[in-house]
DNA sequence: GGCATACATTCATACTTGTCAATATCCACT
DNA sequence: AGTGGATATTGACAAGTATGAATGTATGCC
């Protein structure tokens, strides 16, 4: 009656849950490594059964993160330039050095930016009003 | 009997898992604009409940992505710059230029590279020998 | 056609996870 | 001490997920 955990849509939470595995993270980086791979060999190299390494490959594939192309009764897997691309941007839009300056600005400012119950006051700025 | 899916222990996963939810990514997100914020925020930010984000919070503070100051009765949190760092590297790490000519030119060395069934033939070099 | 190989799909199962209600804890202030 | 506000923890539950066995499907070769 509550708790429902719906399945994700968001494209970029997408595209790190399907690379937040221990056997896809191995995949994507043998991927990266050899450019192009044959989908028997992943299955060498994790050490997983030959139904899994498909499962994640599907994953993988849904969420966009690589591609397939049939060659004869192999598949050969390779990454998506745009999935790879998608992930870098994420990783350079999460920067710590926001920072502390930014607190006490926002106050001498009048506040005008966000405002729930910390109304943006830093940690460290004293109640101006006490 | 079967399937453990055993509790994740690698650090890099750690981290992407930790990064692969809706509201934890927003909290990120949130963190990487603001630099610091109170915990009571994250409550307005995101629709869940005060408990659910204490959970997420934990998750972040427990795959080294977040570090959390108390001041007074409530807690601010901020990005830990070494989980940004690594994040970063990560998504460094995996490009999709490795590519095809690797492949043929493994085969013209004698093959010592990697060797299970696929023997590195590139999908499209022919069999040397049928 | 028949057979073997390479992947994918189905199914069942155990484990993990996101969620909230209720409750506990910690802190400031009177 | 007592009270109120801000977080954390516990407990319970539904839904998601990783796994392998068995089976299905497609392709190449004889």
């Amino acid at each position: 009656m509550m708790a429902v955990m719906k399945r994700q849509t968001n494209p970029d939470v997408l595209l790190l849950q399907a690379a937040a595995d221990p056997t896809r993270l191995a995949i994507l980086r043998q991927l990266s490594q050899d450019g192009e791979v044959c989908a028997c060999d992943f299955i060498a190299c994790c050490e997983v059964s030959q139904p899994t390494i498909s499962h994640h490959l599907k994953v993988l594939r849904e969420s966009g993160w690589v591609t397939a192309e049939r060659q004869g009764t192999s598949i050969w897997y390779s990454l998506c330039a745009d999935a790879v691309a998608r992930f870098r941007e994420m990783a350079g839009e999460i920067s710590p050095g926001a920072a502390r300056p930014a607190a006490m600005l926002a106050v001498s400012l009048g506040n005008a930016v966000r405002s729930p119950q910390s109304l943006r006051r830093s940690p460290l700025a004293g109640r101006t009003a006490s």
